[in-house]
DNA sequence: GGCGTTTGATATAGTGGATAACAATTATCG
DNA sequence: CGATAATTGTTATCCACTATATCAAACGCC
């Protein structure tokens, strides 16, 4: 596996005619044959994934968020009263990286930390009405734009599928 | 999205009975409601390749191989006389990164560089004896172990129809 | 009350990905 | 042919993400 964002294709320049048309006279490079690494599950996940992440991060450009920014919020709106460790373990955030993260948010006016009464320790973690605000048109984003362009390459019957078995390899892999 | 190695589920302790039992008299944690993202396709995606690289990691280990050099190994396998240039670009790599993961390879005798005659500008690469070696190993320990146990997980079919799935978004998306 | 733990935080290191720049070499065009 | 542009491998950086150790404050418990 490896697989870049930019790199992968040949991340064009144009100042002149690339080079030969290529009929197929002379020596020509032709594409890689890529062998086993196409039954590489693993090997197209990453791909899969990168795409995916980079049409995700168009998509809700305007807002400004990231998918992980993005499941930090969704995951504060259905959990209201739980702390930064909560969120971060469910996210698979260690809680030393999740503290710039949540700077960030806050930084923004995204959400907030409230010391707990019970556990003075604790941050208790909450969307702000402008963060509820933010996650509203993401979602609106996310869905209209992102996830219906997977639906309409894959089908819905067949992203279902896709989605389950990635599901149940995250979950019992 | 986001999701490390480590964290996730609550990378254990276990110097003392983490705590309570919890029948369910007392007020307790609970796991948090994953909402909408159970429905957000890339972050499945994004757990799930973790896992699938861990476990290849795991599988790989005796012979020190991450995804990334695997890859590789079977492209100049697959592709004698091909420059870096070449490799990198179609791994995804760019071409400076893929400098230190070459010298890694050929420190390890399992590559080499070699001048190109037509071009002296370029380095052609080229598998040594013991990187077939090494490469075959690995494709059997990859074989019988990780995607074996894939497809166990998954089922023949599905893992198919996985991959195809995972291959076009990547392709097309 | 004292010991161990948990929580948020800091510092730090490692890795992967990305861009700019460079020397050597090659291609191309006038 | 000779000048200019392009390509190749490389270095130097920079940024994002991941990971570990450590800390002070606060808490739980015997």
């Amino acid at each position: 596996m490896t697989v870049s964002k930019t790199a992968g294709v040949d991340a064009g320049k144009l100042p002149r005619p690339p080079r030969k048309e290529n009929g197929e006279g002379a020596g020509e490079p032709a594409a890689l044959q890529m062998g086993e690494l196409s039954e590489l599950l693993g090997y197209s996940l990453k791909r899969a994934q990168l795409k995916v992440f980079e049409d995700f991060l168009n998509c809700v450009a305007p807002l400004q968020l990231t998918p992980a920014q993005f499941s930090v919020l969704l995951l504060l709106d259905r959990n209201p009263g739980r702390n930064q460790t909560e969120i971060a373990n469910t996210l698979g955030i260690l809680r030393p990286n999740f503290v710039a993260m949540l700077d960030g948010l806050e930084s923004r006016d995204l959400c907030a930390r409230v010391r707990s009464t019970n556990d003075r320790r604790s941050h208790i973690l909450v969307l702000t009405d402008k963060g509820r605000a933010v996650l509203a048109r993401a979602k609106r984003l996310v869905a209209t734009k992102h996830e219906a362009r997977l639906n309409e390459l894959l089908g819905p019957a067949n992203r279902a599928a896709l989605l389950e078995m990635l599901a149940k390899i995250a979950r019992e892999f």
